[in-house]
DNA sequence: GGGGGTTCCGGAAGCGGTTCCGGCACCGGG
DNA sequence: CCCGGTGCCGGAACCGCTTCCGGAACCCCC
């Protein structure tokens, strides 16, 4: 019993009998003993972890928004299975060299296999630089691309178009859209799927009926506001997130409008917040397990196969009817 | 200039000279290079890594809950300015050997120098082995305790006491409680601070005004339900949790009974949904981040000196009064 | 019965650092 | 001038594992 023949039995290499197989195992568990990370790392390569890179910190609330979490759960789920863990790394600066500053430096510093992107801004050098590394890399709800690294986001586009056709089958024609940042995939691709579907229904929408919001709640409270004021306003608004529609909502209530009798509010992503406001938001749920578990396993496989190319995957989202939707009011039902 | 010389400078050793010293920090800086991580861990034992148990799917949706992220983020900030990472995981079982199973294995295979708990059950046979160890541990809202396990947790007491306070000064004498389920320590000690504010301001609970609840909204609804069917309905409730809150809200809203006109709600934790919420929920403040920090402290303290004991630290909390809470109705002002 | 294949296992060389130990150069003092 | 210190630095062992290589034992077949 060597350590090579321990080895080998631990890497499930054949050439070992049966009979030294199981002895050593038996051994393994009476010592209640386990091979050091550090030691076979050292002599592989292969560190068997994943990096998240997600910023935190003030103007990068993200690691508190619900979704990231979902997506984060996932993820751990996905590449927990295989063995693999996850390592956290923001953007702080630390104190001992060696860790040192770029996410390449410390993504080649832990020897990570592959790397998740969460809510960095795109053009960042650090970031670029990782994704041009050769190190798989998956990002989420951003384009990136190159050769090892993709993304996956939710199906944008769809789930606007989703929610806009249940605006107009309610008999909405004058529908408002409560956008996502310009330089964000989820915001054009909301955007996009928003001004499409209103085109393919044969209406059109008015240029003061799209304003650009944050993502977070004071903007949708601000841009309902301005909705509100509009010469002509929209009997329905399309918030592209949940917290942005809880922000239009407060907007609505502060003015005595009542939702979803005189305007209704749709949403997008389904956070666990939006079915307890009053009234119960529909949304469009995007499942952030799922985008999770989606990056994981695209990350995996380019691991286990290191010709393979980065996807780009996008999940389907669905709608969900709650009570921030209803019918048109009568008084308008001609108008529009 | 020897790899032992390399070593020295890396080390802040004193027997190399200024110019030897200088001259390899230029060639490092030059090179862009970076000790390699898993071979320094090897040679010193020292894994510069804290893991992070929570235990994570259904019936545990605990990474969900936005203040788990809060703590994540406030430990994340504090061990990263140290160097140190984290290393999430759950409780997954993986398929490669010597992933092993138990919690105190995978610590160990790590080298992890310390870990925090979150949100595990407290009899965990697994996490019980592992505050045994002597790995210096941190728990966040339970009372572990042992040689090198310590935990941190808000000031649960002094919180509940200041939200009967707040309710008593606003002339509430019917003061309910939805509790949290009474083997957790945030259940039982705001469950103390309740009884004990009550009886300091010479007041009494009713057996009938104190329902237990899980945390979650479903059950404070169901808990708001059978407080409005008791013999003499209090004319306020104060949550256990904000979520549970939420649910209280929605059962009021569903009687038509105006919030806080009719009765005043109160929470505890100050989630981001409190402020969203209609109307806003008033609630005791949870400094999520702080404990986080703290835990991450205690940790680092405890891994510097290994004779320190491991303490136990709370953190203050404060009353943020928004909308949900209001003077006692005029008509029952003299009634209780 | 000896040669050539298999099967199985131990030896040993790394992986990239840390750290002990010993040696060289240089200093001052007797 | 020689000796003991001191300041700096290189050599080498070691951390615990993987993996190549070679060798022992055994089988089969001519």
């Amino acid at each position: 019993m060597s350590v090579a023949t321990v080895s080998r039995v631990l890497n499930d290499y054949p050439d070992v009998s049966d009979e030294t197989r199981e002895r050593v195992l038996a051994t393994i568990r009476e010592m209640d003993w386990t091979p050091d990370r550090a030691a076979r790392l050292l002599a592989t390569g292969r560190s068997h972890t994943v990096g998240v890179i997600l910023e935190t910190g003030p103007g990068h609330p993200d690691l508190q928004h619900p979704f990231f979490q979902e997506v984060l759960g996932g993820l751990k789920g996905i590449v927990g299975e295989e063995g693999f863990d996850l390592l956290l790394f923001g953007s702080t600066r630390t104190r001992t060299v060696g860790s040192g500053s770029s996410f390449l430096n410390r993504a080649r510093h832990h020897r990570l296999e592959g790397v998740v992107i969460m809510g960095v801004d795109r053009n960042d050098p650090q970031v670029e630089a990782l994704t041009r590394s050769g190190i798989p890399c998956m990002a989420i709800d951003q384009d990136f691309s190159g050769g090892r690294t993709g993304y996956v986001s939710s199906d944008n586009v769809a789930g606007a178009a989703l929610a806009v056709r249940h605006l107009v089958e309610l008999g909405h024609r004058r529908i408002a859209l409560i956008g996502g940042p310009a330089d964000t995939r989820p915001g054009v691709d909301r955007l996009l799927g928003y001004r499409r579907e209103l085109r393919r229904l044969g209406l059109q929408s008015r240029p003061g009926w799209v304003v650009e919001g944050d993502f977070y709640p004071d903007s949708g409270y601000r841009a309902m506001q301005e909705l509100l004021g509009a010469a002509e306003p929209p009997t329905a608004v399309f918030a592209a997130s949940d917290l942005m529609a809880a922000g239009a909502l407060r907007a609505l209530e502060e003015r005595g409008i009542r939702v979803p009798d005189q305007v209704s509010v749709l949403g997008f992503d389904d956070i666990p917040l939006a079915s307890l406001l009053r009234p119960a938001l529909s949304t469009v749920h995007q499942d952030g397990e799922a985008l999770g578990r989606a990056a994981g396993e695209a990350l995996l496989q380019m691991v286990a196969e290191p010709d393979r190319e980065a996807p780009t995957i996008t999940v389907p989202v669905e709608l969900v009817i709650r009570g921030s939707s209803g019918p048109v009011p009568a008084d308008v039902a001609e108008g529009g």
